[in-house]
DNA sequence: GAGGCGAGGATTGGATCCAAGATTTAGGAT
DNA sequence: ATCCTAAATCTTGGATCCAATCCTCGCCTC
């Protein structure tokens, strides 16, 4: 007697399930990503919790998976504080994106798709396009489409996370100092030169441009920052 | 009028703080990588936090911390499950393993200390009187020793971090497959390459180096593990 | 006899409650 | 007046309890 009220029954595993837990830590990274959370603001749990319709308990939870991921920082029994990096925690975050970077890239080139191609050629496209209207965060994110594009053909799961949350961490800062301007150009012309180095599937060659590509967003970032501390 | 019977009221802040979370994590963590736990083991909450004298509470918390670490796997409604490496994901550890240990092993070299040469040698020494008497587990300690002396010289925390964990991953499958004799030799012949180079301070060929030395370590393990799956 | 359905038990996710530690504020002594 | 002390308040860590989901086993039907 098949019951016709239930569209299907043999898709409840499947099914992506989020949990309160997931549901809250992806709301407060994005808030620390798009700064809503400033560096060392205190994070009151009970007043979090609230804001977030969530429980205490699922929200400790959450704040421990940011802890684990770098974004804030918690002590015993201290309110967690959103991490702020340091000038040599910034270098740090870099050094450890261009080793990364360098190998996905490196990997992603020697196994490339077409479809992984077309995603970059597309991202390089419609960057051009970010740029000449100064849109800046779209800019942000198609600098990402178009790197990751090439790290996802890689098939290094694990690799892809890192490199994912190292960009996190970096992007903020990126966001933060916004007029990304500085340098854009560059980025561009180096952006152009790696896919033409994927194309050519010359993969030494691409890992050390990736690397440099890296390094020089580093070297931009420092300037922008120039004086403070953090 | 200073209280005798209080040595001193100014640390409590910089004291280590345990919290239960803390030890559940840490035992946890050690099970599974000396084997205790076996992959594929469902880890049950309430059996656990019975063994471990915790609650169930802070144990949750544990293994949320462990599912980040990589090291087991979490869905919703279901039991967590000791995280086994497939043969790809075993690659994928070591590819970010070259590159982490590679971009440390150079910046750690640039900045290297005495302290820091006389740490490596010295566990290269007892490395040896090891592998004489045949002795895996101490080895392996050593191994890792001589490296992150190293890795320690270079001041990135983050990628340290990274590193410690990404090893994490990978020594558990070297205790496994147990007889690491495979390969031993090689592997201190290559440490000493790196000592040479490191005293020399030549920053490129310690990278070039590094990253043979972990590709090797791939080499050896694939050969050890040929046949099984995971 | 085999496959599907359903009920019961088992296990996890979430909420409230209590305890332990930390921060703040008020008070007193120098 | 300032610094130190101490008590009160606040915040976090941990435990128990309840609800939701899943898994297993038995039963029924074909």
């Amino acid at each position: 007697m098949p019951d016709p009220s239930q569209e299907r029954t043999d898709l409840p595993p499947p099914a992506e399930y989020r949990t309160k837990v997931d549901i809250a830590t992806d709301q407060l990274r994005s808030w620390i990503l798009h700064g809503q959370l400033q560096h060392g603001e205190r994070l009151d749990q009970t007043k979090l919790a609230a804001a977030l319709n969530v429980s205490r308990m699922p929200l400790r939870q959450a704040l421990l998976r940011l802890a684990e991921e770098g974004l804030i920082q918690a002590s015993p029994h201290r309110s967690a504080v959103v991490m702020g990096l340091t000038r040599a925690e910034l270098e740090d975050v870099y050094q450890a994106r261009r080793a990364m970077e360098g190998i996905l890239a490196e990997l992603g080139c020697e196994r490339r798709t077409d479809t992984c191609m077309k995603a970059m050629e597309r991202a390089l496209q419609e960057q051009e396009r970010a740029l000449a209207r100064n849109n800046l965060k779209r800019w942000v994110d198609l600098d990402r489409d178009f790197h990751f594009s090439l790290y996802r053909a890689a098939g290094l799961q694990r690799s892809y996370e890192i490199t994912e949350q190292l960009r996190m961490s970096s992007d903020r800062y990126i966001r933060h100092y916004a007029s990304y301007r500085t340098g854009a150009a560059d980025s561009l012309a180096e952006h152009r030169e790696i896919l033409q180095l994927c194309q050519a599937g010359d993969t030494g060659g691409i890992r050390e441009a990736t690397e440099r590509h890296v390094l020089r967003g580093l070297e931009t970032l420092r300037q922008l920052i120039s004086g403070g501390d953090e």
